[in-house]
RNA sequence: GCCGGAGUGGCGGAAUUGGCAGACGCGCGGGAUUCAAAAUCCCGUGAUCGCAAGAUCGUGUGGGUUCAAGUCCCACCUCCGGUACCA
């Protein structure tokens, strides 16, 4: 090893600016007059594995914002923290008795460590830990906000519960219900998605084709108490909301989606022979006519009332049937349609025809009404079960000639088969239907939602204690504001009961209360999910240490809401659509002046092993950081991680990718450093650079500065790596080039530019040193080479001044000798000129 | 099945939105330096044919629009991500 005194010597380099940078705190984020820009980081597990290289993508692109919104005259919030409850540390509790707590801590020491060596401008005052007392207290008062209010449907936002007017005629036990019945936080007794191998239940986002989205556990239904938020009041609200923010059209498609709105109608059909009704919600009323049979759903109220004797024992056999059935067994990929005829018979409300009620799974209970029309020409699935069962088809859309399918068209057509409305277009034909329905009294106009209500308790112990307290009654209590936090218990084991108890309740010394009046009652043993933390944590970065509330407002209204939100894409449905719902919460009860939270998203896309897989330990291709820093340095390793491709992209590892850039960091070293002496090369002088070396630098300026707007970080190492092989080559370098690179470098390797730029004889490290100005003029090339087409082929390249005019460019163009012998004497009949382009000479 | 996104050299990826395909980096080949190597520097590097000048082909496949297509249109194939009977 030859080692010279003055080599590029990152160890020392950047544990030298990343100690300067903590000691001064030099990105300390102060609230002032300047233009705010807040730049935040999905925050992290602090898992016991450590950051894997994905992490350090999403940071660093974020981190690069941050420090070139420094330099152009930005107040920037950039911070940084834990979302630190959560199940691995409550498996290892289980396994080794060690407190989650514990191992939660030791986990962020070691995540910090890693993150502090990638040398990120974090205001590291501001970090937040979901699992510290004085954070978690802010997560229980949320949640007693949602519990404490209800909402409005006339104004479409929520109010404090006191405000809510109760009908005079109710009894005070129906009163409570009434109350309880709209707080936005409330208790249900509804099946659910059990998990026996997680021992807790999930919420439906949590379930990814009836196994759970963790670990892939088979997920059961059962009906257990639980804790529910009524997102499904929002649904609206957070459809509306997509359209103000900048995000990827397909997050924001992934949302649309998951809330799901279908705008139809729904229909009476009365049943024969009973004084009974069953309500339908359809998107197609204008296929009533053809509606030969109805559904409901196994677990329709309406099943047992209706079902004839002699179909009694096949309905009853079938409920039960369907009861057992896991959600995997329901979403099947094979599935095959399953049902069961009740005996009874509706009548259709437009033509007073008798049509069969069936009963079969594939009718959601939980969606709509429960129950269905079916109009198996126009339906997919109703035309499956009409064919299984032999049931009739009636075609009442004629599709239009170009369609494929005719056996089972549910394109918009034109009505036939259908009475009065014949002869009607599809979009007609549910605007007159729907007025048509509600005037008789049949129906009416309605909308319906594929989302539902969020399942938002956990039979854990390591998560936030809910603040409430059951009495004796059946009645409940919420802890008031000056109670919180509500500590968990200590407890002798964690481990969950198998039967659904939560470890808290082993606790019974915290779990039995003695009221104020004396009466007893029982703690709440769930807990809440992991997204409740995560859920405000943006927030709580603007006043992190504020112990008097969960941010004060006027530190909200300088910072909200976030200007660049930078994360993984498994995201798009759960955290982001949870946090947006408590943010609409925060807003109607006006704790937030910003509407919606983060402003623009970006999704970083997944790194891949060197051998294009997954990194999986198992698969023995995962690259550690830390490694790749000892090696190379952060500077290295974060320009890497840039230039491997686009932000968005899914790309592969590659260690040969690493030395590469690490070269051109060396080099740019060289390039004004004397590796002899370790001072500055003597070539670096205060001269004026020639002109093709100031269009370089202006052009590297310019193109740096877009693409780091752009988030085209790639792009923008490649025009540096132009300048640094340009400059290398020349024996005078000009000072001022040299201190304009340096300062556009900054922000994508920030020790090696703070080095360079003491070395350079600046006192004042570059943090917030003004980004360089570029002269658009000196950007342009001086002279453009064209390419000489005829007929589109290449034939010559000429060169011309950049100003020249399309007379001058013809005219050289046409004097080539290459060109005037491919033309072979024909006539040029046009000759099109794109200026600093390309001549094209049609003959 | 449906909904998104993407297919460009040996590899990662560029290409001012219709205007010279392959910037930049990796890898590979050759050379300089060296006792030798590493490091560094220089040259070359899409394919085919040719000694050569050069020619022809070339952005998943097949068609089309255009003076001009990686880019626009139609049909199809493959891969990745999301979703799972939501009426």
């Amino acid at each position: 090893m030859d080692e010279k005194k003055g080599n590029y010597r990152f160890n020392e380099i950047e544990t030298k600016w990343q100690k300067h940078w903590e000691d001064n705190k030099t990105f300390k984020a102060v609230e002032s007059d300047k233009p705010k820009y807040y730049v935040l980081d999905m925050f992290p597990y602090p898992s016991g594995a450590g950051l894997h290289v994905g992490h350090p993508e999403g940071y660093t692109a974020s981190d690069i914002v941050s420090r070139y919104k420094r330099m152009k005259g930005f107040n920037v919030l950039h911070p940084i923290g834990w979302d630190a409850f959560g199940l691995p540390a409550e498996q290892y509790a289980v396994q080794t008795g060690t407190h989650p707590a514990d191992t939660t801590q030791k986990n962020i020491d070691n995540m910090r460590r890693q993150i502090k060596s990638l040398g990120f401008s974090y205001d590291w005052d501001r970090q937040v830990d979901t699992t510290d007392p004085n954070y978690f207290k802010w997560t229980q008062w949320i949640f007693l906000k949602f519990y404490n209010s209800y909402f409005d449907e006339e104004t479409q936002k929520a109010k404090p519960i006191e405000e809510l007017s109760i009908p005079d005629s109710l009894s005070e036990e129906d009163k409570t219900k009434y109350i309880d019945d709209h707080r936005l936080a409330y208790e249900s007794y509804a099946p659910v998605n059990w998990c026996p191998e997680l021992g807790t239940v999930l919420a439906n986002e949590e379930v990814i084709g009836g196994v759970s989205e963790r670990g892939g556990h088979p997920v059961v239904r059962k009906p257990m108490r639980q804790w529910m938020l009524r997102i499904t009041k929002y649904c609206q609200r957070l459809l509306d909301g997509l359209a103000d923010v900048d995000w990827s059209h397909s997050i924001k498609k992934l949302q649309h989606d998951w809330i799901g709105k279908s705008v139809g109608a729904e229909v009476d059909f009365k049943v024969d022979g009973h004084d009974a009704v069953i309500r339908v919600f359809t998107t197609r009323p204008d296929t009533l006519f053809g509606a030969t049979y109805m559904v409901m759903a196994p677990e329709h109220e309406l099943v047992g009332a209706i079902t004839t004797d002699d179909k009694k024992g096949a309905v009853t056999k079938y409920i039960e049937d369907a009861s057992k059935k896991s959600d995997l067994d329901r979403t099947d990929l094979a599935k095959d349609k399953s049902g069961q005829f009740t005996g009874a018979y509706a009548i259709n409300p437009v033509n007073d025809e008798k049509v069969p009620i069936w009963i079969s799974d594939y009718v959601l209970i939980s969606y709509g009404t429960g129950a269905i029309m079916s109009v198996p020409a126009h339906d997919e699935r109703d035309f499956e079960f009409a064919t299984k069962f032999e049931l009739p088809i009636i075609q009442v859309v004629d599709p239009p000639k170009d369609a494929k399918d005719v056996k089972c068209f549910t394109g918009d057509g034109t009505a036939i088969n259908s009475g009065e409305f014949t002869g009607m277009s599809t979009p007609e034909f549910k605007e007159k239907i729907a007025a048509w329905l509600d005037e008789k009294g049949l129906g009416e106009k309605a909308v319906n939602f594929k989302l539902r209500d969020w399942l938002f308790s956990r039979q854990r112990y390591w998560g936030e204690p809910f603040p409430i307290i059951h009495k004796a009654d059946g009645t409940r209590i919420a802890l008031d504001e000056s109670e919180l936090p509500l500590m968990p218990p200590e407890v002798e084991d964690y481990k969950p009961t198998g039967d659904g108890e939560p470890p808290l309740a082993k606790a019974t010394d915290w779990v039995n209360v003695t009221l104020p009046d004396g009466s007893k009652g029982l703690r709440e043993t769930n807990t809440m999910p992991q997204w409740a933390g995560s859920c405000w944590y943006y927030l709580r970065y603007t006043d992190a240490k504020n112990d008097a509330a969960p941010f004060a407002p006027d530190k909200e209204q300088y910072w909200l809401p976030v200007d660049l939100y930078i994360g993984g894409a498994e995201h798009a449905v759960l955290h982001l659509l949870y946090s947006r719902f408590w943010h609409s919460l925060l807003y109607d009860l006006g704790y937030v002046k910003a509407k919606e939270p983060f402003q623009k998203l970006i999704n970083q896309g997944m790194i891949l092993g060197e051998d294009g897989q997954k990194m999986s330990k198992s698969r023995g291709n995962v690259v550690n950081p830390d490694m790749v820093i000892e090696k190379y340095g952060a500077d290295s390793m974060r320009l890497y991680e840039m230039f491997m491709g686009p932000l968005e992209a899914t790309k592969p590892w590659n260690m040969h990718g690493v030395e590469g850039v690490h070269r051109f960091l060396t080099r740019a070293w060289r390039m004004i450093i004397d590796e002899d002496t370790g001072e500055v090369s003597s070539a670096v002088q205060g001269a004026q650079a020639d002109e093709e070396t100031i269009r370089i630098l202006h052009q590297t300026v310019k193109k740096v500065g877009d693409d780091v707007e752009g988030f085209a970080f790639n792009t923008a190492i490649s025009q540096m790596m132009i300048f640094v092989n340009h400059m290398s080559k020349q024996k005078v370098r000009a000072k001022d080039a040299i201190e304009k690179f340096v300062l556009v470098l900054s922000p994508l390797a920030p020790h090696i530019a703070e080095e360079l730029w003491q070395k350079l004889g600046h006192s004042k490290p570059l943090a917030y040193h003004d980004w360089p100005g570029y002269d658009e003029e000196l950007v342009k090339e001086k002279e453009v080479e064209l390419a000489v087409q005829i007929k589109g082929k290449i034939k010559d390249r000429i060169v011309v001044p950049a100003g020249a005019t399309e007379e001058q460019i013809k005219q050289k163009a046409l004097e080539s000798e290459k060109v005037i012998a491919a033309m072979a004497g024909a006539e040029p009949r046009k000759i099109i000129v794109i200026k600093s382009r390309l001549v094209n000479i049609i003959i």
